[in-house]
DNA sequence: TAGGCCATGTAATGTGTTACATGATTAG
DNA sequence: CTAATCATGTAACACATTACATGGCCTA
């Protein structure tokens, strides 16, 4: 029931589901996506069981906008989630099986180069979130503890995303670095 | 389809589907898991598509066992998707969410209680993952570059959980001390 | 004799992605 | 004129969890 109360905290302000898609980028996108599909008619289902509201509006551009407004009730949802224990999922991670059963392929270079693109993909992540750090510290400056609340909790989740994906990258160098020791250990013949 | 493609990579030898839910525990169960309720029918299904092959036998124990076997098929089929680039999923972490939209109870002490759990969370599950290492290096030696090629890929998965959660605790603890500095500058009225 | 493990499965439900369908406005 | 953005939604499918249903064997 996740994405219900992500949707409920996004609505501070009223929005429509095309807002909220946009609102995950710039938010909770680093640990958290939907696709339209599933927003519009979730939205609906908050709306019907009562914890939003919606009015139509009409847009410059395109059709009517459907708005969302958190009801109070919809609040107390939100309050009553955030104040349940931590909800940790289970965590899956297809691009680690691959690796796991890689050996069967008898040939650590495909695993070599495996890493690299991987390496490379976690690299590029990385550098997209140290950016928006870079951002934050730069219109706020680099002591979070005396940001806003709502500052606070945001920059500690981003922070979490920078620790978690730099130690992937670490763990990809040191991961190349012992196959290039196996590899000057017992070398393969080049395919 | 990565549940597929665990389940072919698990059948090194034969298995029922009781035996491989087993084997996720010992094997990859810190980045993947799957309920039997979902391993039988996509067992079937794969048997069905030529990728493996079942018997029945009797069991000491219990009901007939369905043995299931990899066929030459289902092999080619292994290798030809860990051949693929890696496959990284949208990672998502419901904590992380409730994390960011914990200023609403304007109460930084449920974000201090809640961190401490996370916290306790998961340093269980990096002491787990630190357990099965110790073992692995008990019977193999330190110097995973020396290992087999399944040893090799195995441990590097391994040493991934180990880094990424180790990384979460270390986050955790920095989040922790950063609030009680921040508790010091602006106290808040106890509970 | 009670509870756990062995061993199979189905049914219902929840969650998420991809594809389809529509159409106006605006910037290059 | 063409592509992107605005804006809504439905339908089909894929993936995963929870609950239900059954029953023998073994250990405390």
């Amino acid at each position: 029931m996740s994405l219900d109360h992500i949707l409920l905290g996004l609505l501070r302000e009223p929005a429509t589901g095309y807002d909220l898609k946009n609102a995950f980028r710039e938010s909770v996108g680093h640990f958290w996506s939907a696709e339209l599909s599933q927003i519009y008619p979730t939205l609906k289902r908050l709306e019907q069981q009562g914890l939003l509201r919606s009015r139509l509006e009409p847009s410059p551009k395109g059709p009517n906008r459907r708005v969302y407004t958190l009801t109070e009730e919809g609040r107390a949802e939100l309050l009553r989630w955030i104040g349940d224990d931590p909800v940790v999922g289970t965590e899956r991670f297809a691009y680690l099986a691959q690796i796991y059963f890689m050996d069967a392929t008898g040939d650590i270079r495909q695993t070599r180069r495996f890493l690299t693109s991987l390496r490379d993909h976690m690299a590029r992540w990385l550098a997209d979130l140290r950016a928006i750090e870079g951002e934050i510290v730069a219109a706020h400056g680099d002591v979070p503890e005396q940001y806003s609340d709502a500052g606070f909790h945001q920059f500690a989740t981003l922070r979490m995303g920078l620790c978690s994906i730099e130690s992937k990258v670490t763990w990809c160098d040191e991961t190349l670095a012992a196959i290039d020791r196996r590899l000057a250990l017992r070398p393969e013949p080049v395919s």
